[in-house]
DNA sequence: TCTTGACCTGGAGCGCGCTCCAGATCCGAG
DNA sequence: CTCGGATCTGGAGCGCGCTCCAGGTCAAGA
């Protein structure tokens, strides 16, 4: 299979390599398997983790929060478990975007009045 | 006028009082009013501000962001700059709401997938 | 008047999420 | 074989947004 090496990684990804081994770190991804000399190559696998924690950091969950995340969809929690706590952070993401709305709705407001 | 004092203020916003002064700090809000004695007296104008702010921090805009919103909104900036400005702010929003949409799909994918 | 608690200031401390650094190792090009 | 660039590790540093603390002042009730 075809691997990346960490430059190459972080090109794809957008993510810096030390962000990359920051997450790895956190368990957040991987573990990522070395090379004979200790280097890390990335599989189309692990680009994908990368996307996928880098979504829900765009959306401003935490970093606690993803590991969580990472947790429940490894290991062998019952899946009425994983649903509830993907319906939880959904839950937050729902306040986050009222938030935003709330906050748009006073721009609107004043761009209305300038304009 | 009726005023508020630190605590009835804190109490009234949801915002501590150390924060209250620190935004006081940052040029958030106020310069609040003082008492004879140096204590601070909250007019609901002083209020009003605060939620403003609150509205905008809980959307994720950053301290600066609100000094340059607070700066824009009170100093004499030619509306066309200041409806540029929060248009611009607006847009930050916006993406942050399609970055929360796109975080929402991938869970009610897993959901799906777990019920 | 004395006590007590709210408030004052300036500055230190903290958790988060990276980001950077030193010093060592690996490895492909020449 | 040598050189240099990419990578390795552990740990320090940083910007943000508060949060807390010490040491002192103010003011209302007993």
């Amino acid at each position: 299979m075809t691997t990346l090496t960490p430059a190459a990684a972080a090109d794809r990804t957008g993510v810096s390599i030390d962000t990359l081994r920051y997450y790895e770190r956190e368990g957040l991804i991987g573990p990522i398997r070395r090379s004979a000399g200790g280097r890390r190559e990335y599989t189309e696998n692990d680009i994908f983790w990368v996307g996928l924690v880098t979504c829900f950091r765009e959306a401003g969950l935490g970093i606690a929060d993803l590991k969580g995340f990472v947790a429940m969809l490894r290991a062998e929690h019952p899946p009425q478990d994983r649903v509830a706590f993907l319906r939880e952070r959904r839950t937050v993401l729902e306040q986050r975007v009222a938030a935003l709305h709330r906050a748009m709705e006073v721009l609107d407001e004043k761009i209305d009045y300038y304009s």
